[in-house]
DNA sequence: GCCAACGTTGGC
DNA sequence: GCCAACGTTGGC
């Protein structure tokens, strides 16, 4: 039984970075590095483990919707941000009180056809979304539960694939 | 590479 | 608190 409480949630990471290939590869990872904070909250105190969210590949060549992950931990404080060699170190942030927020996610599926941005634009039921409102730049997103499952659809995978890959 | 649309920083 | 300068995101 699903939990009827499950948001849907759209996620932005460069595939040049870390893109779904690499996530079907490792199958958890820490999903780190957000520094933003309306992105940070719905990180921190938005989210619950078991929540799905779409894996978004921007700055790609077609942008677009990859695949499928699931939220896999509760919020944890992002490491990189204690570590002066990273590119993500933020002096603000200390152990004891943690600025910046990371969560597992987990592979649930990738899609049999990516979806692109324009995909997303031009069909009339998609229509409100975020991700498509010209100029936004929000890397973590809340998106409609129709929204999530006609996106899925898209990509060919029926809510049933998923919700038994993601294993709810 | 360009640039619009932000978010952040810091002087005042 | 205002706002100009600057940096970043991310589509094109």
């Amino acid at each position: 039984m699903s939990r009827s409480s499950t948001q849907f949630w759209l996620m932005k990471s460069e595939p040049d970075v870390y893109g779904i290939a690499d996530l079907e590869r490792d199958g958890r990872e820490p999903w780190n590095g957000i520094r933003n904070y309306q992105a940070r909250n719905f990180l921190r105190d938005a989210m619950a483990a078991g929540d799905l969210a779409l894996f978004y590949h921007s700055n790609a060549t077609p942008p677009g919707v990859a695949g499928v992950m699931r939220i896999d931990s509760g919020p944890e404080p992002d490491g990189l941000a204690f570590d002066p060699d990273s590119n993500y170190f933020d002096a603000k942030s200390d152990p004891e009180e943690p600025v910046w927020i990371q969560r597992q996610v987990a592979f649930v599926a990738a899609f049999e056809s990516f979806v692109t941005l324009a995909d997303l634009r031009e069909d009339p039921e998609l229509e409100g979304m975020l991700v498509t409102r010209k100029g936004q730049r929000l890397s973590i997103q809340p998106v409609e539960e129709a929204h999530f499952w006609r996106i899925c659809r898209k990509g060919g995978l029926t809510k049933k694939a998923v919700l038994e890959k993601s294993g709810q």
